[in-house]
DNA sequence: ACAAAAGTGTTTTGGGTACACCCATGT
DNA sequence: ACATGGGTGTACCCAAAACACTTTTGT
């Protein structure tokens, strides 16, 4: 316990762990039972967990991920560190209840967000206590786990105008119409296909494979994969922040 | 002193300090006198200090740009953490320094970069140790302080060309052509001046001013000035990660 | 008068956008 | 045969890029 315990009371990670599936974004919650006057309530909250001692801040999101979702290997990127002294105060009743598993009352934590594909994974090994909930429709959460939160959408989406983050939301293998609904749910907008195809088809990294979708009742598309390799050789910066 | 003292001893907020002037980019850097067998030999780091408390991480990275450069409300912003356990064992000497001096051998970082106009600043207030080193001849840092100074440059060049913070860099009243030549030193480049123009004239948050250069030996210059609140009134996200 | 930087227009090329029909498959 | 999504081309407009001369001031 303390400063010099295995590990470090004054901060967290806390994850944003974001999942697509059938044209919509989620996100991971967990419920906690908070005791409230005389009764139970059920309050929910982004999974975190302290740091610890010896590892990075990326072994602690990727533990945090592997005890959420049972999986390993997921992408996950840290975009703020939120540093409010009372971050942990905005309620009593939240504070109460974590003071005990607290070593120290200041706590910052280090926002990370997190994709996955959930038709990739399996929800039995999800936690009894998790719940993927829709990006449109999260209730309060406890502490500045909403501030967490709509700080890493916003920052999901700004990511995701420059950079090929959108394949961690794919399946390895995708046709061009998945990729284009990924973007259209997230953005809440829609493209034209055929202006959408030509403009993702000048992009070298997206390879066309010889496979098709099968078992479908209409024609079937051809699949795509990225190529990370020729993506790092070809990105280049340009100079144009937005008129 | 420990974990319940005024100071968090696991965490420090480390600052990169960019300074612009004469087309050139600099970054303040501190000497620190360090025993080394038998003598003592300067080196030098980036400016940092552990978080307090009862602060944010901003009110640590306003304090330390306080210290170092006497100027408060200078831009700042948090872009990475820095999290490797070994971070502050790079080289045995450092981190010999460095020991009596921590309340806790595990001390994670936040980095922050933060823009000075050099032309507005009054070098007295410096503090004795402090430089401005040109970003291209940056020597050999104390612990880990090399990698932050390069995330950091990332970074800006990345934030430079997404976002107007160019406007830290200048002062209140610019030519277009001093603009034009931030843009140049930073990105090693050269642009044409009619093309560069037509494209910044179409930027509404530029405003022409009824002001001239005065007392320079050649036409003197228009000077504009950059309305912050028509720029967020005019901001839109596009979706365009690069081919 | 000269040196120094300010300021300005045209042409060509490529990308963005709007828009409608035929194709391949399962049922 | 029909329902379903897959897949394709053209015309217009605007933005990017290449390129050279005149203007205004101080010395």
């Amino acid at each position: 316990m303390g400063c010099n315990g295995e590990v470090l009371g004054c901060l967290s990670v806390d994850c944003v762990i974001f999942g697509y599936e059938d044209s919509s974004l989620k996100v991971l919650v967990r419920k906690e039972s908070i005791p409230l006057d005389d009764s139970i309530v059920e309050e929910w909250k982004l999974p975190g967990n302290h740091v610890l001692r010896h590892e990075t801040i990326d072994d602690t999101a990727a533990r945090i991920l592997k005890e959420q979702t049972g999986l390993g290997n997921i992408f996950a990127k840290q975009f703020f560190v939120f540093s409010d002294p009372d971050r942990l105060r905005r309620r009593p009743q939240d504070f109460e209840w974590v003071k005990p598993r607290l070593q120290d009352e200041r706590v910052l934590t280090v926002g990370f967000y997190s994709l996955v594909n959930l038709k990739d994974i399996d929800n039995s090994m999800l936690i009894e206590e998790a719940r993927w909930m829709n990006v449109n429709e999260v209730t309060e959460l406890m502490f500045d786990h909403n501030d967490i939160f709509n700080a890493a959408l916003l920052k999901l989406r700004y990511d995701l105008t420059h950079e090929p983050l959108i394949f961690e939301l794919l399946p390895e293998k995708f046709t061009l119409t998945q990729m284009q609904k990924v973007y259209e749910s997230i953005f809440d907008t829609v493209y034209d296909k055929r202006n959408y195809r030509r403009k993702i088809n000048k992009m070298p990294y997206l390879i066309p494979l010889d496979e098709y979708q099968i078992g479908v009742s209409h024609k079937p598309a051809r699949l795509f994969s990225f190529d990370k390799k020729i993506y790092e050789e070809n990105r280049i910066e340009r100079f144009d922040f937005h008129v």
